[in-house]
DNA sequence: CTAAATGCAAAAGTTTTGCATCGGC
DNA sequence: GCCGATGCAAAACTTTTGCATTTAG
């Protein structure tokens, strides 16, 4: 999907709900687009308070992030200790992760009997599914060379 | 596994890594067993604490739960917005998680082929992996009746 | 004009840490 | 006796919130 796309379904989202189209939450996902595909919101917050001018303060990147989320361009990806990695999914297909407990490096997969077990399972237990998050923690074949 | 063949080798592994067997470690390891298979380190704080007589404090209940997940007899299994879900795995198999996001309750489901999956998209990376963990997300059969 | 969004600072929640004291070994 | 473990309170982080001010519709 083109970003701008996006922008346009995002608007059409936040008047269906009520909420207001502002220059904050345009400019944020632009920011978060061009971030790169994973991030962290303290890192976001200081990307995006080091730019000429401050689009916006912590609290609405926060409350922003939340809202992306319940939109759906956005997704808790990756939660490990006490960090949580977001990831701008917007048009991407769904995948899973492999994370790199070394270097931090992650790769993205995808697997359709993953999908297949999830249906199986959720019928089974009469469960109705939302969504599924399947992290492996390794090491990367880089860090597997070293040593340390 | 019995628990206390498992405090035993708690206490070997405590021994070979130079740390010290003390009241406090073995006492949680009880009560975190007796606790059920899943807990919050707040829950466990707050019911410790209203014990007879004090088995550890908030920090050491930290510094244990540490511990006995490198010693391999706890792990973190949800991460749900900011709750960590920690498990008493102590000999169980592996297994999975169905998160019921209306009433909190947990599932727990095993499937080979996830292992299967897991091992092949690995080697294919060349990622050696240590652990891994899926989440599924959505609502129960109980919940799913309510209109609420 | 009205209600929602924003920024700030304060608060809340969770986890870690410095340090004096205690307790295994 | 020595060195690690513990408890406490303070600190560090992350996230949320109350409120005065700004801004979209």
């Amino acid at each position: 999907m083109q970003l701008s796309e996006l922008k346009q379904k995002f608007e059409q989202f936040l008047k269906q709900k009520g909420y207001k189209v502002t220059k904050s939450r345009l400019e944020l996902i632009d920011k978060i687009a061009s971030y790169g595909s994973h991030f962290e919101i303290e890192q976001l917050v200081v990307w995006v308070s080091n730019q000429d001018k401050g689009v916006a303060s912590r609290s609405t990147i926060y409350r922003t992030v939340k809202l992306l989320q319940e939109f759906g361009a956005i997704r808790e990806v990756i939660k490990l200790g006490n960090r949580t990695i977001y990831e701008f999914i917007a048009g991407k297909p769904h995948h899973e992760h492999l994370i790199c407990v070394k270097c931090g490096k992650i790769i993205e997969f995808y697997r359709e009997d993953i999908e297949e077990i999830q249906d199986k399972v959720c019928e089974e237990y009469k469960f109705t599914p939302l969504n599924h998050r399947l992290e492996i923690f390794g090491v990367c074949s880089e860090c597997s060379y070293s040593v340390v």
